[in-house]
DNA sequence: CGTATTTGACCCGCGC
DNA sequence: GCGCGGGTCAAATACG
Protein backbone atom coordinates (compact mmCIF):
# COMPACT_ATOMS: atom_id res chain seq x y z
CA UNK A 1 0.00 0.00 0.00
CA UNK A 2 1.24 3.34 -1.22
CA UNK A 3 1.79 6.23 1.10
CA UNK A 4 1.20 9.50 1.19
CA UNK A 5 2.87 12.44 3.26
CA UNK A 6 0.78 15.28 3.41
CA UNK A 7 1.96 18.03 4.75
CA UNK A 8 -1.28 19.55 7.56
CA UNK A 9 1.05 22.11 9.01
CA UNK A 10 -0.27 25.67 9.04
CA UNK A 11 2.94 27.76 7.84
CA UNK A 12 2.08 30.54 10.21
CA UNK A 13 5.94 31.35 11.23
CA UNK A 14 6.92 32.88 7.97
CA UNK A 15 5.18 35.87 7.28
CA UNK A 16 5.95 38.74 5.10
CA UNK A 17 4.92 42.03 7.06
CA UNK A 18 3.73 43.79 3.40
CA UNK A 19 2.16 40.62 1.61
CA UNK A 20 -0.17 39.95 4.46
CA UNK A 21 -3.13 39.26 1.77
CA UNK A 22 -1.27 38.08 -0.61
CA UNK A 23 0.18 35.48 1.86
CA UNK A 24 -3.27 34.43 3.20
CA UNK A 25 -4.87 33.85 -0.20
CA UNK A 26 -1.92 32.00 -0.96
CA UNK A 27 -2.06 29.81 2.56
CA UNK A 28 -5.66 29.47 1.79
CA UNK A 29 -5.28 27.99 -1.60
CA UNK A 30 -2.59 25.69 -0.30
CA UNK A 31 -4.87 24.62 2.14
CA UNK A 32 -7.27 23.76 -0.69
CA UNK A 33 -5.01 21.95 -2.54
CA UNK A 34 -4.42 20.00 0.69
CA UNK A 35 -8.19 19.50 1.45
CA UNK A 36 -8.39 18.24 -2.24
CA UNK A 37 -5.75 15.74 -2.31
CA UNK A 38 -6.81 14.36 1.41
CA UNK A 39 -10.06 14.01 -0.23
CA UNK A 40 -8.91 11.96 -3.28
CA UNK A 41 -6.73 10.22 -0.91
CA UNK A 42 -9.86 9.28 1.04
CA UNK A 43 -11.81 8.49 -1.74
CA UNK A 44 -8.75 5.96 -2.83
CA UNK A 45 -8.63 4.37 0.26
CA UNK A 46 -12.79 3.80 0.59
CA UNK A 47 -12.62 2.82 -2.75
CA UNK A 48 -9.90 -0.09 -1.79
CA UNK A 49 -11.53 -0.77 1.56
CA UNK A 50 -14.79 -1.63 -0.34
CA UNK A 51 -13.33 -3.60 -2.90
CA UNK A 52 -11.59 -6.10 -0.37
CA UNK A 53 -14.95 -6.23 1.93
CA UNK A 54 -16.31 -7.71 -1.14
CA UNK A 55 -13.93 -9.50 -1.46
CA UNK A 56 -13.67 -10.81 1.97
CA UNK A 57 -17.77 -11.68 1.57
CA UNK A 58 -17.38 -13.73 -1.53
CA UNK A 59 -14.82 -15.70 0.72
CA UNK A 60 -17.32 -15.64 3.37
CA UNK A 61 -20.09 -16.09 1.67
CA UNK A 62 -18.14 -19.30 -0.33
CA UNK A 63 -17.27 -20.66 2.89
CA UNK A 64 -20.47 -20.32 4.84
CA UNK A 65 -21.97 -22.47 2.11
CA UNK A 66 -19.30 -24.83 1.75
CA UNK A 67 -20.44 -25.87 5.32
CA UNK A 68 -23.87 -25.41 4.89
CA UNK A 69 -23.59 -27.95 2.13
CA UNK A 70 -21.55 -30.51 4.32
CA UNK A 71 -23.71 -30.13 7.21
CA UNK A 72 -26.82 -30.73 4.96
CA UNK A 73 -25.44 -33.68 3.36
CA UNK A 74 -24.46 -35.34 6.59
CA UNK A 75 -27.88 -34.35 7.92
CA UNK A 76 -29.62 -36.13 5.12
CA UNK A 77 -27.18 -39.22 5.39
CA UNK A 78 -27.91 -39.47 9.41
CA UNK A 79 -31.28 -38.96 8.62
CA UNK A 80 -31.37 -41.61 6.03
CA UNK A 81 -29.54 -43.60 8.13
CA UNK A 82 -32.31 -43.55 11.16
CA UNK A 83 -34.98 -43.84 8.40
CA UNK A 84 -33.85 -47.09 6.81
CA UNK A 85 -31.40 -49.43 8.99
CA UNK A 86 -29.15 -50.96 5.95
CA UNK A 87 -28.18 -47.16 6.38
CA UNK A 88 -28.60 -46.70 2.37
CA UNK A 89 -28.77 -42.89 1.13
CA UNK A 90 -32.21 -42.25 0.14
CA UNK A 91 -31.79 -38.93 -0.40
CA UNK A 92 -30.17 -38.07 -4.55
CA UNK A 93 -28.27 -35.06 -4.71
CA UNK A 94 -31.31 -33.79 -7.04
CA UNK A 95 -33.32 -34.10 -3.84
CA UNK A 96 -30.74 -32.28 -2.00
CA UNK A 97 -30.63 -29.30 -4.57
CA UNK A 98 -34.12 -29.31 -4.57
CA UNK A 99 -34.03 -28.89 -0.32
CA UNK A 100 -31.45 -26.47 -0.79
CA UNK A 101 -33.26 -24.40 -3.10
CA UNK A 102 -36.29 -24.68 -0.95
CA UNK A 103 -34.55 -22.94 1.58
CA UNK A 104 -33.00 -20.29 -0.25
CA UNK A 105 -36.59 -19.45 -1.63
CA UNK A 106 -38.12 -19.15 2.23
CA UNK A 107 -34.51 -16.57 2.96
CA UNK A 108 -35.85 -14.70 -0.21
CA UNK A 109 -39.66 -14.75 0.72
CA UNK A 110 -38.64 -13.55 4.15
CA UNK A 111 -37.13 -10.25 3.01
CA UNK A 112 -37.06 -8.19 6.51
CA UNK A 113 -34.46 -10.75 7.40
CA UNK A 114 -30.67 -10.03 7.46
CA UNK A 115 -27.85 -11.46 8.68
CA UNK A 116 -24.94 -9.54 9.02
CA UNK A 117 -21.07 -10.93 9.78
CA UNK A 118 -18.96 -8.48 11.23
CA UNK A 119 -15.56 -9.62 12.05
CA UNK A 120 -13.91 -8.32 15.70
CA UNK A 121 -11.13 -9.31 17.72
CA UNK A 122 -10.67 -12.57 19.38
CA UNK A 123 -10.21 -10.83 22.54
CA UNK A 124 -13.55 -8.93 22.01
CA UNK A 125 -16.24 -10.83 24.17
CA UNK A 126 -18.55 -8.05 23.80
CA UNK A 127 -21.93 -8.89 21.61
CA UNK A 128 -22.04 -4.92 20.81
CA UNK A 129 -21.98 -4.40 16.64
CA UNK A 130 -21.42 -1.32 15.83
CA UNK A 131 -23.78 -0.17 12.65
CA UNK A 132 -24.35 3.12 13.06
CA UNK A 133 -27.98 2.85 14.93
CA UNK A 134 -29.00 3.49 18.66
CA UNK A 135 -29.66 -0.94 20.32
CA UNK A 136 -31.14 -1.26 23.78
CA UNK A 137 -30.25 -4.33 24.88
CA UNK A 138 -33.18 -6.73 26.25
CA UNK A 139 -32.12 -10.08 27.21
CA UNK A 140 -29.71 -12.58 26.70
CA UNK A 141 -29.41 -16.40 26.07
CA UNK A 142 -27.06 -19.47 25.52
CA UNK A 143 -28.55 -21.54 22.82
CA UNK A 144 -28.34 -25.19 22.42
CA UNK A 145 -26.48 -25.20 19.22
CA UNK A 146 -23.68 -22.44 20.49
CA UNK A 147 -22.05 -22.25 23.36
CA UNK A 148 -21.37 -18.46 23.45
CA UNK A 149 -24.13 -16.38 24.13
CA UNK A 150 -26.97 -14.67 22.41
CA UNK A 151 -27.63 -11.12 23.17
CA UNK A 152 -31.16 -9.55 21.79
CA UNK A 153 -31.63 -6.08 21.03
CA UNK A 154 -34.38 -3.58 20.34
CA UNK A 155 -33.93 0.15 18.25
CA UNK A 156 -34.30 2.56 20.83
CA UNK A 157 -33.71 5.62 18.30
CA UNK A 158 -37.42 5.79 17.59
CA UNK A 159 -39.83 4.89 20.45
CA UNK A 160 -42.43 3.21 17.41
CA UNK A 161 -39.09 1.40 15.35
CA UNK A 162 -40.13 -2.26 15.35
CA UNK A 163 -36.31 -3.41 14.67
CA UNK A 164 -35.09 -6.15 16.52
CA UNK A 165 -31.66 -7.75 16.26
CA UNK A 166 -29.89 -11.00 17.50
CA UNK A 167 -25.97 -11.07 18.13
CA UNK A 168 -23.81 -14.44 18.88
CA UNK A 169 -20.66 -15.59 17.97
CA UNK A 170 -20.28 -17.48 14.94
CA UNK A 171 -19.85 -20.98 16.53
CA UNK A 172 -17.23 -21.89 13.36
CA UNK A 173 -15.43 -18.71 13.94
CA UNK A 174 -15.48 -16.87 17.03
CA UNK A 175 -14.04 -14.00 15.79
CA UNK A 176 -16.99 -13.29 13.99
CA UNK A 177 -20.02 -11.86 15.33
CA UNK A 178 -23.74 -13.02 13.34
CA UNK A 179 -25.90 -10.06 13.56
CA UNK A 180 -29.28 -10.86 12.70
CA UNK A 181 -32.02 -8.04 12.06
CA UNK A 182 -35.77 -7.84 11.70
CA UNK A 183 -37.64 -5.75 10.18
CA UNK A 184 -37.07 -2.19 9.09
CA UNK A 185 -36.58 0.88 10.16
CA UNK A 186 -38.99 3.13 9.79
CA UNK A 187 -36.63 6.20 10.48
CA UNK A 188 -33.48 7.25 9.39
CA UNK A 189 -29.81 6.62 9.92
CA UNK A 190 -28.29 8.08 13.01
CA UNK A 191 -25.04 9.46 13.51
CA UNK A 192 -22.22 7.27 14.34
CA UNK A 193 -21.67 9.39 17.37
CA UNK A 194 -24.90 8.72 18.92
CA UNK A 195 -23.89 4.95 19.12
CA UNK A 196 -23.80 3.92 22.73
CA UNK A 197 -20.36 4.47 24.45
CA UNK A 198 -20.13 0.56 24.95
CA UNK A 199 -20.00 0.04 21.79
CA UNK A 200 -16.97 1.57 21.79
CA UNK A 201 -15.01 0.37 24.26
CA UNK A 202 -12.75 -1.39 22.69
CA UNK A 203 -11.69 1.55 19.93
CA UNK A 204 -9.28 2.72 22.27
CA UNK A 205 -5.93 0.73 22.14
CA UNK A 206 -3.55 0.85 26.09
CA UNK A 207 -1.87 4.00 25.00
CA UNK A 208 -4.70 6.03 24.02
CA UNK A 209 -4.75 5.60 20.24
CA UNK A 210 -7.17 5.36 18.21
CA UNK A 211 -7.72 1.55 17.07
CA UNK A 212 -10.69 0.24 16.19
CA UNK A 213 -11.60 -3.75 16.83
CA UNK A 214 -15.27 -3.74 16.51
CA UNK A 215 -15.84 -3.79 13.89
CA UNK A 216 -13.02 -4.85 11.41
CA UNK A 217 -14.92 -5.38 8.57
CA UNK A 218 -18.91 -5.10 8.12
CA UNK A 219 -19.52 -7.95 5.58
CA UNK A 220 -22.57 -8.96 4.19
CA UNK A 221 -26.05 -6.89 3.61
CA UNK A 222 -26.30 -3.41 5.26
CA UNK A 223 -28.11 -1.04 3.24
CA UNK A 224 -25.26 0.27 0.93
CA UNK A 225 -25.81 4.13 1.14
CA UNK A 226 -26.62 4.04 4.61
CA UNK A 227 -23.20 2.07 5.31
CA UNK A 228 -21.18 4.16 2.99
CA UNK A 229 -22.48 7.76 4.29
CA UNK A 230 -21.80 6.00 7.78
CA UNK A 231 -18.71 4.80 7.34
CA UNK A 232 -16.97 7.76 5.49
CA UNK A 233 -18.28 10.19 8.97
CA UNK A 234 -16.44 7.36 10.77
CA UNK A 235 -13.44 7.87 8.64
CA UNK A 236 -13.56 11.38 8.31
CA UNK A 237 -13.81 11.11 12.72
CA UNK A 238 -11.21 8.92 12.92
CA UNK A 239 -9.08 10.94 10.81
CA UNK A 240 -9.59 14.16 13.27
CA UNK A 241 -9.12 11.95 16.31
CA UNK A 242 -5.92 10.97 14.80
CA UNK A 243 -4.44 14.27 14.29
CA UNK A 244 -5.83 15.69 17.19
CA UNK A 245 -4.16 12.94 19.39
CA UNK A 246 -1.20 12.88 17.82
CA UNK A 247 1.25 14.37 20.04
CA UNK A 248 3.70 15.74 17.23
CA UNK A 249 0.72 17.35 15.48
CA UNK A 250 -0.79 19.15 18.50
CA UNK A 251 2.61 20.50 19.76
CA UNK A 252 3.20 21.62 16.10
CA UNK A 253 0.05 22.93 15.89
CA UNK A 254 0.65 24.64 19.54
CA UNK A 255 4.29 26.15 18.98
CA UNK A 256 2.84 27.88 15.49
CA UNK A 257 0.19 29.41 17.22
CA UNK A 258 1.95 30.66 20.13
CA UNK A 259 5.08 31.62 17.34
CA UNK A 260 2.48 33.23 15.73
CA UNK A 261 0.78 34.93 17.89
CA UNK A 262 4.12 36.20 19.19
CA UNK A 263 5.40 37.49 15.76
CA UNK A 264 1.89 39.62 15.76
CA UNK A 265 3.41 41.83 19.13
CA UNK A 266 6.16 43.12 16.75
CA UNK A 267 4.07 43.18 13.80
CA UNK A 268 1.58 45.78 12.21
CA UNK A 269 -2.23 45.45 13.42
CA UNK A 270 -4.27 43.86 10.63
C1' DC B 1 -31.53 10.52 39.64
C1' DG B 2 -32.31 8.95 35.04
C1' DT B 3 -30.93 5.67 31.76
C1' DA B 4 -28.88 1.44 30.18
C1' DT B 5 -27.64 -3.29 31.18
C1' DT B 6 -28.04 -7.71 33.45
C1' DT B 7 -30.33 -11.81 34.45
C1' DG B 8 -33.76 -14.88 36.33
C1' DA B 9 -38.56 -15.78 35.48
C1' DC B 10 -42.10 -16.36 32.46
C1' DC B 11 -44.51 -17.21 27.98
C1' DC B 12 -45.26 -19.64 23.84
C1' DG B 13 -44.60 -22.67 19.99
C1' DC B 14 -43.16 -27.10 18.57
C1' DG B 15 -42.12 -31.96 18.65
C1' DC B 16 -42.91 -36.25 20.83
C1' DG C 1 -50.21 -33.25 27.93
C1' DC C 2 -45.45 -32.60 28.78
C1' DG C 3 -40.84 -31.12 28.21
C1' DC C 4 -37.63 -28.38 25.78
C1' DG C 5 -35.77 -24.36 23.79
C1' DG C 6 -36.07 -19.73 21.95
C1' DG C 7 -37.76 -15.20 22.81
C1' DT C 8 -39.42 -11.53 25.92
C1' DC C 9 -40.39 -9.19 30.25
C1' DA C 10 -39.27 -6.74 34.20
C1' DA C 11 -37.02 -6.11 38.67
C1' DA C 12 -32.45 -5.44 40.27
C1' DT C 13 -28.21 -3.39 39.50
C1' DA C 14 -24.62 -0.45 37.48
C1' DC C 15 -23.10 3.71 35.76
C1' DG C 16 -22.52 8.56 34.49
Amino acid sequence: MESTCIDTSLNLNVVPSLNMDEFLVEELHRLSCENKRLSESLTHMWENYEAMQNQLSQLVNKKIEHQTQQSRKRKAEFESCINNTECSTNITEEESVIKRTSDTMNMITLPKVSKVLVKTEASNTSLYVMDGYQWRKYGQKVTRDNPSPRAYFKCSYAPSCPVKKKVQKSLDDPTILVATYEGEHNHGHQQLAKIPLVSRQSEEGPMGSVHVSSPTSIIDKVDNVQKSSSIRQFLVQQMATSLTRDPNFTAALATAISGRILDQTSMPKW
